[in-house]
DNA sequence: GAGACTACTTTGTGATACAATATAGCTGTC
DNA sequence: GACAGCTATATTGTATCACAAAGTAGTCTC
C-alpha cells in the first residue's frame, strides 16, 4: 500500500496523464489507477481533484449518458492541462533523480564496510 | 524547483536515509538534501520533522558542541528507524513503479498515431 | 424489492511542507 | 565594540491535499 502522503501532488499529474491518453470519466480513472498499481483511490479523492482541475482550466468536462448506469462526466485535456502535465513530469523527474541519487549512496555504504 | 506537495512523505524517508549514511544534525541535513538536488528545504520543515522522528523513536538525538557556532543536535538511526526506512523504500518503489508504467503508456500514444 | 455495481457530490479531518519569526553563538571587519 | 554574516535550533500559523463517510441516483439480476 502506498501511504497517502506519498501520493500528494503525484495524483494530480497522474490523472492528467490518464486523461491525456484518452478522455475519460472519474470512475474509470480510479479503475485505471488501480490497474497501474496505485491501489484503490477513494472517490473522495478523485472527484474533488477533477473538479479542481476543471475549475483551473486544465481539463474540460462534458456530460454523456452511459449505456448502463448514471450519466458520465467525461474529461478531456486542454492546452493548459498539457502544459501542467509537462511541468509535473519535469518536477517528478527532478524528485526521483534526487531520491535515487540519495538512496544509491545509502546502498553503497552497505557494500563497502 | 520541486513543488512542496510532491515532497510530502518523501522527505521523511529521505532524512532517514541521510541519517543512516552517517549520524548528523539538522543544518547539515538541509545542506546535503540541497546537494542531492532537493532544493532548499526550509528550517520550518527540517526541525519539526526531526522532532517528530525523535518522538516516534526512529532516531536518537545527542547534543554536541560545535567547533564553530552554536551546539549541534546529532541524530542517529535506531532499529525502529531502519525499519521505517525500509518501509519507505518499498512504498517509494511501489509508487515510482506505478507512475513510470503510466507515463510510459502516455509516451507510447505519441509514437503510434 | 433487495442487493450489487455504476457514477458523482459534499463535508469534515489529519498529515505535512513552509513562511515568518525568534533566539543565540561564533567570526571577521571597520 | 558594533555590525554583518554564517551557523544552528525552535515555534507558530497557514495552505494544500488525500481520505473516510455519507448521501443521491441510475441500471441490472435474482
Amino acid at each position: 500500500m502506498i501511504p497517502s502522503q506519498l501520493l500528494k501532488g503525484t495524483l494530480e499529474g497522474c490523472i492528467l496523464a490518464v486523461i491525456r491518453k484518452k478522455p475519460t470519466y472519474g470512475y474509470e480513472i480510479a479503475q485505471q489507477l488501480a490497474a497501474y498499481g496505485f491501489g484503490r483511490i477513494a472517490e473522495g479523492t478523485i472527484y474533488p481533484l477533477l473538479l479542481r482541475l476543471e475549475k483551473s482550466g486544465a481539463v474540460r468536462a462534458e456530460l454523456r449518458p452511459s449505456e448502463l448506469g448514471p450519466n458520465r462526466k467525461y474529461y478531456a485535456l486542454t492546452d493548459r492541462g498539457g502544459e501542467e502535465l509537462a511541468a509535473f513530469m519535469a518536477s517528478y523527474a527532478e524528485l526521483t533523480g534526487a531520491v535515487d541519487r540519495l538512496l544509491a549512496d545509502t546502498q553503497r555504504e552497505d557494500e563497502e564496510p
